[in-house]
DNA sequence: TCAAACCTTTCACAAACTGTAAGTGTTATA
DNA sequence: TATAACACTTACAGTTTGTGAAAGGTTTGA
């Protein structure tokens, strides 16, 4: 079943879009505290997220961005602000749809039809800033450029990428490429680390896999100049 | 550097359009004569479609749908219909964005940027309804599933997706697989045809390759229920 | 300086993809 | 219905690709 996020403050409102999506089968679920709201947010797994701008204590377009960091779900903007500039700057932040208050019942059900449909192509990869992986193939996109990975590379990759900014240990690479740590020699896990990197470094790749000794592994951005 | 096909009748309009976005680095071309419309609009292989619809002798609507049916390129109406029924009635004839006139400029910006961006994640693909190709990794995609086709059978699917509605006739296969005709057995190729159909059906796929005795093949639908 | 941690290359086995060959179906037409 | 052309299928062996083991090299930090 489908499950749709909706943040909105206003209760009238609220139920009013609660009823019509529920009506069309969909699974609503609401946030009414705002304090954490992108972490509620995301803890509810949606498909789609409906979000109002105006909310109690909170910026809408944090939430906004917030999401956006962590998925790539797709963020329809329904709210009373019509000003061209809150427009831009939502759709700047991520937000894919930006409809105002008030809306028509079948214009708002179109728009999420078309946004979940163009949102299913996308439940095949993991994806950070350039780099999108097919989780079932290990096929491999960048920029312009697709290659498949052989299986193991492609499991590093995955846990990689899915632990973005995170450590990945080597404990948690054996688990998911052997399924157990037990009788495993390390030093296949290494032979397969120089196996991705030598793949990586063949590509046009903005990352690279940094190793933290005794800790584990770790992709990180490449080449990006500092400004002070 | 990236083209976008103006579809508007109004001169005045059409040029204010083609400033605007030529200042933005755009390769701009306009459609005048909208009697073949649709062929016009596709011979000039278009990054991006902007569309009026209220044109003279033809409807935009059949323009649109016409577009669609040929090519997955966003399209973006923007139009002086400001009619809900309209708008409804664009987005599920494939558009991608509705826009009313008179638009800012900005909103008209951003909405082509974003459409643009997303576009670029098809770039590597070829479709027809339920089907996706990659056609440097072969990955196929179906509903939730993808696989990678071993390249003889991908190299058969691209040519039987690119020329959905045609026969593909044995000398285009071979010379597509083999890049000659010459020397080549022709039971190779029906070995790779009998291995693709058999990669075919064990997926949910709704369609099938039927032989065309003496002529060649073609990917047809199948399992559609006849309506009369 | 030295040992632990990590990296790299080479090798041989296993799996996957390929065209060849040989035989079996199918279809149009006389 | 007989026949020849066309199409399909299966088995097989050569080639390529991915894999972990082994052995030796390099880096790091106390």
């Amino acid at each position: 079943m489908t499950k749709i996020v909706v943040v909105e403050d206003d209760v009238f409102m609220r139920e009013e879009i609660v009823a019509i999506l529920e009506k069309e089968q969909y699974e609503v679920s609401c946030i009414t505290d705002f304090t954490y709201a992108t972490e509620d947010i995301m803890k509810q797994l949606p498909d789609l997220v409906l979000l109002d701008l105006n909310l109690p204590g909170v910026s809408g377009f944090e939430i906004c961005k917030g999401i956006r960091q962590k998925s790539t779900v797709p963020i329809l903007v329904l709210t009373g602000r019509d000003q061209l500039k809150d427009e831009l700057h939502a759709l700047n932040l991520g937000a894919d749809e930006y409809l105002n208050k008030p809306c028509h019942k079948e214009r708002l059900l179109i728009r999420i039809t078309n946004l979940l449909r163009r949102s299913e192509e996308r439940k095949h990869f993991i994806e950070i800033q350039g780099l999108r992986l097919d989780i079932q193939t290990y096929t491999f996109y960048i920029n312009n450029t697709s290659i498949i990975l052989p299986e193991n590379q492609g499991k590093i990759m995955e846990q990689l990428i899915s632990h973005y900014g995170e450590i990945v240990t080597s404990k948690m690479l054996m688990e998911t490429l052997w399924g157990t740590i037990d009788y495993i020699d390390e030093n296949a896990l290494q032979v397969n680390m120089t196996r991705l990197r030598k793949t990586i470094n063949q590509l046009d790749i903005n990352y690279k896999i940094t190793t933290l000794r005794g800790k584990g592994y770790q992709l990180e951005l490449v080449g990006e100049m500092k400004n002070d």
